[in-house]
DNA sequence: GTGGCATAGCTTTTT
DNA sequence: GCTATGCCAC
């Protein structure tokens, strides 16, 4: 295809307002897109368009939020068939990727470990116990303080400046802690998530080295999602855009991270920022139905800071949305899997069409009992992530600490895992002497003599030393064997056999590592141990969402931004819940809880169900409800009141073991996949019907822990372990192409091998 | 130094 | 209701 053909290609199928987004070249550029406006087309098309216009792919920079929208737009920019180049990043691989390369001026070498909130609060609790800050006395908990020095590097504020009206002496001990935590970091080669964004800032405004370079060296930039860019994304945006082509995409009302440090008055203020900028609005709705939209519409409405929108669409009425009033969370999610196991039996959704969105992580406990109870696939997106299991992370340490030996918390962290005789007492010995003596626990621990370590500690540090070295003599491409070689030294998963209540899993956990190793070197071949570390510390929960998968969707309102359902769940309309309690009042805060469901409601295309119950259990005690205020604040002629008592489910409680299936086969033989056409840009197949034989199989437990069995999706696996009985038997499987899954028999389609 | 038991604190939301 | 931490006994 040509470059002009190509240009054609980018217009086509679009409306005056987004062609006017895509063509723009030179300039500022502020793109207000509703929800469902075609925003994603938008960015993808006009990457595309300056392309075929001659601009050279590498001089184009686009910074998303996630990598699954990173990816997302790289996937959609190749479909356009143009050169590849472009870089597109999150902000804070973006960041670190710099930070890689430039860290030097500011004291990072290029092996710098990322720290997450928790490797933080290790690094706070160190400083704390430097300082020698009687935890009794001093009235902030460790944690607290991190959020504090979080929220300061956030909005770039001095220590002092935080402390809001805390008591002077107070707001002087955290910054004394401020800075010896900073120190820690710098003497560990490492930077937490805000240093990412913080020191970039530096590297933009203050390195001599840096700050004439890298704003020119990019000469398009484009940042979606800037309604919540914090200041310093902010600062680096801006930074980053010395040519002044800066394009920025986003919604005010979507804007639902201010709690983190965004700050919507960047993308209120960008015309004021840029007085030369264009501004291109796009309020067509293609996703909704007249009343899923005209609901959100009316929500948002209530919001006194706000820029007026008029979000419209062509599509058809639709139906009403309704509200389920249930008696308590119990009633809420039976109510809740009742309704979508029916619409599954009607054939109108397919349980992917499906979302459940909730306030609060907790909430999705409940619901997911009655989701297995009808044998109702779904998928959990978030939680105690992956990346956060203990077990994974001590592994993860390991690796910091081969790629980054002055890296301290990570060697606090694993001296002593698997139990090694080198326990607190020792540990912190050789902490302080290296502390005093300028040198890493680990070189504090080659030198224990003078450290004044002895006993049986002694051995323990040298088996600990003998990992590492030997890890350190390994080559750092592929990582996979690294991480196997790991597992062996330290006979890791005999450590975790007898480590009680769930040992099975945390085992697979440790195994399932070195198929992520193996995963990461099959998209980067390239890729060393330092890359697969960072992908590990960067990645998010929505990342590991993938939309071709089947299930019903289970996660956060947050998480559900940019997403968009056939279907979609709210679950707690409640005061308290949604909008959650606010310590103190409150107008923006409240703002944002609406922001919030006006997100949830605008993912849905055409089914929206509402939830709300009159008592919950909240820290394991029964609480009494009020309905939510938004629920007030619906237009009633678009919602249908269910009334408190007709979702109680009648009798059968028990599912008993050869119940008939709720699903009906769809009329279509389940044989050939169905492909759907979801939107113009994507296609789904639904491979997850109803079939008998399937549902014979299931019933019959066909297989065992040891079995090998392939999955029309997944490929070859290995059965770790079959539970449950009937239709609600499911198998965790261990496959090689992505590792550990939990399937639900009946649909998994699992042949024996 | 290790392992078991009690208790505090937790629920926003995440890169 | 669950978990992560801290304290105590061995």
């Amino acid at each position: 295809m040509s470059f002009e053909e190509l240009k054609e290609a980018c217009l086509a199928g679009c409306t005056p307002a987004q062609r006017e987004a895509i063509t723009h070249i030179d300039g500022p550029l502020l793109v207000l897109a509703g929800p469902g406006s075609g925003k994603t087309r938008v960015i993808t098309r006009r990457i595309a368009h300056l392309i075929a216009s001659g601009v050279r792919p590498g001089d184009i920079l686009a910074i998303t939020f996630t990598n699954k929208a990173a990816g997302e737009m790289k996937e959609r920019i190749e479909a356009m068939g143009v050169p590849k180049g472009a870089l597109v990043s999150t902000f804070h691989s973006f960041c670190a990727r710099m930070l890689r390369i430039y860290g030097r001026c500011i004291g990072l070498t290029d092996a710098f470990t990322i720290y997450d909130t928790s490797d933080s609060l290790s690094a706070v609790k160190r400083a704390m116990a430097e300082l020698e800050i009687d935890l009794e006395q001093f009235p902030m908990k460790p944690a607290g303080v991190a959020k504090l020095i979080s929220h300061a590097k956030n909005r770039l504020l001095t220590p002092e400046k935080i402390m809001g009206d805390r008591p002077p002496e107070e707001a002087q001990t955290v910054a004394r802690i401020y800075e010896r935590y900073q120190k820690l970091l710098t003497q560990a080669n490492a930077a937490d998530f805000d240093d990412l964004l913080l020191l970039m800032v530096k590297l933009l405004q203050e390195v001599p080295e840096t700050r004439e370079k890298l704003p020119h060296r990019f000469r398009y930039v484009l940042v979606d999602e800037y309604q919540d860019t914090n200041r310093a994304q902010y600062l680096i945006a801006r930074g980053m855009a010395a040519s002044g082509n800066l394009c920025v995409t986003g919604d005010p009302d979507q804007s639902i991270y201010a709690w983190r440090g965004a700050d919507i008055s960047n993308i209120l203020e960008f015309e004021k920022d840029f007085p030369t900028a264009k501004v291109v609005r796009l309020e067509q709705n293609y996703r909704s139905t007249k009343k899923i939209l005209a609901a959100a519409d009316r929500v948002i409405a209530n919001n006194k800071s706000r820029k007026e929108k008029a979000l419209w669409t062509e599509n058809p009425d639709g139906e009403p949305l309704r509200l389920l009033r249930c008696e308590d969370e119990m009633e809420e999610a039976n109510a809740v899997a009742d309704e979508i196991a029916a619409w599954m039996r009607r054939g109108e959704f397919a349980p992917r069409d499906v979302a459940i969105f909730y306030r609060v992580n907790a909430q999705s406990r409940v619901i997911e009992r009655s989701l297995r109870a009808e044998a109702i696939p779904y998928r959990i997106v978030a939680g105690t992530e992956y990346y956060q299991r203990k077990e994974v992370k001590d592994l993860l340490a390991y690796l910091r600490l081969v790629e980054n030996p002055a890296d301290n918390v990570s060697a606090q962290r694993v001296a002593n895992v698997p139990p090694r005789r080198l326990g607190d007492a020792s540990v912190t010995k050789l902490l302080d002497w290296g502390s005093a003596q300028g040198v890493s626990l680990l070189v504090a621990m080659t030198r224990a003599g003078e450290a004044g370590v002895r006993g049986g500690a002694v051995q323990g540090i040298e088996s600990f030393l003998n990992v590492i070295r030997t890890l350190r003599a390994m080559p750092r491409t592929p990582v996979a064997p690294v991480v196997e070689k790991l597992l062996e030294l330290t006979q890791f998963e005999r450590h975790l056999a007898d480590s009680g209540d769930g040992a099975e899993d945390r085992m697979s956990n440790a195994r399932e590592l070195v198929n992520a190793a193996a995963e990461y070197q099959q998209a980067e071949p390239e890729g060393t141990l330092q890359g697969f570390l960072e992908q590990t510390a960067l990645i998010s929960d929505v990342d590991g969402w993938d939309a071709k998968q089947g299930g019903v969707t289970l996660m956060t309102l947050h998480a559900a931004k940019g997403l968009e359902f056939p279907a979609v769940v709210i679950l707690g309309l409640e005061e308290g819940l949604l909008p959650l309690q606010r310590s103190e009042d409150d107008g923006h805060e409240l703002e944002e809880e609406r922001r919030l469901l006006f997100v949830g409601i605008t993912r849905a295309k055409r089914r929206v169900i509402l939830t709300c119950a009159d008592s919950r259990a909240r820290y394991g005690k029964r609480e009494y409800t009020q309905p939510s205020r938004f629920l007030e604040e619906l237009p009633p002629d678009v919602v249908t009141d269910v009334p408190a008592g007709s979702n109680r489910r009648k009798e059968t409680r028990e599912t008993p073991l050869f119940r008939p299936s709720p699903f009906k086969a769809r009329p279509s033989a389940p044989s050939a996949p169905r492909v759907v056409k979801r939107s113009e840009n994507e296609e789904i197949v639904y491979d997850a019907e109803y079939d008998e034989d399937a549902m014979q199989a299931a019933l019959h437990a066909p297989f065992r822990a040891g079995d090998r069995v392939s999955h029309p999706m997944y490929g070859a696996g290995k059965v770790m372990d079959v539970s449950g009985y009937g239709e609600e038997m499911r198998a965790s499987v261990h496959f090689n192409s992505v590792g550990l899954k939990r399937l639900v028999l009946k649909f998994a389609h699992l042949k024996k091998l």
